[in-house]
DNA sequence: GATTTTGCTGAGAAATAGCTGAAGATTAGC
DNA sequence: GCTAATCTTCAGCTATTTCTCAGCAAAATC
């Protein structure tokens, strides 16, 4: 699956590379906008990010353009918080879903999911790792059929984790996964964050196993 | 169930393609008129949402010849509200059903079921929920058999929550379904709505259970 | 066994989500 | 055109959530 990113913010651009990479996408990126749309019209892509303000080029006039040589390549539209009048504008142009930054990673990852749409995740995945189940299309948490309630940080972090069942996962990981990327949380959030989850999935189950498990020194894992 | 979308407006094309995926459509797209006819003469579709002006060819005359070739699919025509609603031009051309654009995607599923009717929800499909009745048909809500009167805006965000029960919708879906796709409305004009439905469907039934349900950080549910 | 590092946790300040009354805009009916 | 209903936004309030801090516990290192 092949991915390009459009973004003059080389911060934002190849952070966004590096997690995409991580989910084993392929990923090219361009700094311009003039440099994107040579990309985009001569490679072959599954999926487009454009940034809408760039310069040289912007990502409406990118779009607009891709559109009239007939290239349907989805794109997903990045905009920055101020400017979200002009959703219209961008659909007009040919953008196929939306995003605001700043954007936690999770977020985008589940854009690019609908996008792209697999055939496994659409409209309401279901992971489960031993009796914990985690339902995607009404975020309903279980642990034998008993209903958890989580906050919506909560919430992502856990996704986050049974995503990547048995991995051990570092807390700089999960800051850029869950967290967005111009949010700068302590390491010590993610542990604050953990103990919730211990309270919630873990602590109220005495007689089944712990899942949640920390892997002192390099992170967290669950499993 | 097949359906083939003819519109050259890309916003429109992709954001119905992808919504009526999500509702388990398979769908194509043809962003011309030439395109669209001769999709819709060689392959076998359950439906054909036609716009009534296209670049090329347009929307009556594809209906025009379709009807001609003895191909009598459905056609469901969209029309510009500026446009002169000549109904009798287009349905004379073959046109089983009329949409004014800009729409709410919920009215174009209800003309689409309509169009197809399935033997299910022949004449008024009837959602249930505990004791909360809707009829499609009708417009009618009752519950405990004590009829409700709903504005249209109440109506249709009513009729989208039954649609899912149990599910939780964020405001976004909801603003996207509910409202058409060029109107901006924020986020707490959901919350005013929902306020309204409670108002109206779970307030004055106090010895029965609340149906309208918040999903902190998530969205609302019913059920 | 003392020291350092790493993780856990209770408490509290700051930020945010959701609810609601009210008021301005828009639309439909007459 | 006028009026009434409906639609939408706004501002203020409350409860929850988010995040940091500081002190403690456990493990690793010396």
């Amino acid at each position: 699956m092949r991915i390009l990113v459009v973004e003059d913010e080389h911060k934002i651009a190849n952070s966004v590379k590096r997690g995409l990479e991580q989910e084993s996408y392929a990923v090219d990126v361009a700094y311009t906008g003039s440099n994107g749309y040579d990309l985009a019209s001569v490679e072959e892509y599954d999926l487009i990010i454009l940034d809408r303000l760039l310069p040289e080029m912007d990502g409406i006039e990118i779009a607009k353009k891709l559109r009239e040589q007939k290239i349907h390549t989805p794109i997903l539209m990045l905009t920055a918080k101020g400017q979200v009048t002009d959703r219209v504008e961008g659909l007009d142009a040919g953008a196929d879903d939306y995003l605001v930054k700043p954007f936690a990673f999770e977020e985008l990852l589940a854009r690019i999911r609908a996008l792209t749409r697999r055939p496994k995740d659409s409209l309401g995945m279901i992971l489960t790792v031993s009796d914990l189940m985690l339902n995607s299309a009404n975020y309903e948490v279980k642990r034998s059929a008993k209903s958890i309630q989580l906050s919506s940080k909560e919430y992502a972090l856990l996704e986050y984790l049974m995503r990547h069942p048995d991995q051990t996962l570092t807390k700089d990981q999960i800051i850029s996964h869950v967290w967005n990327y111009d949010a700068d949380v302590l390491p010590n959030t993610v542990e604050v964050y953990i103990g919730y989850l211990r309270n919630k999935i873990d602590k109220p189950f005495k007689n089944r196993p712990a899942l949640i498990q920390t892997v002192r020194g390099f992170g967290y894992k669950i499993g």
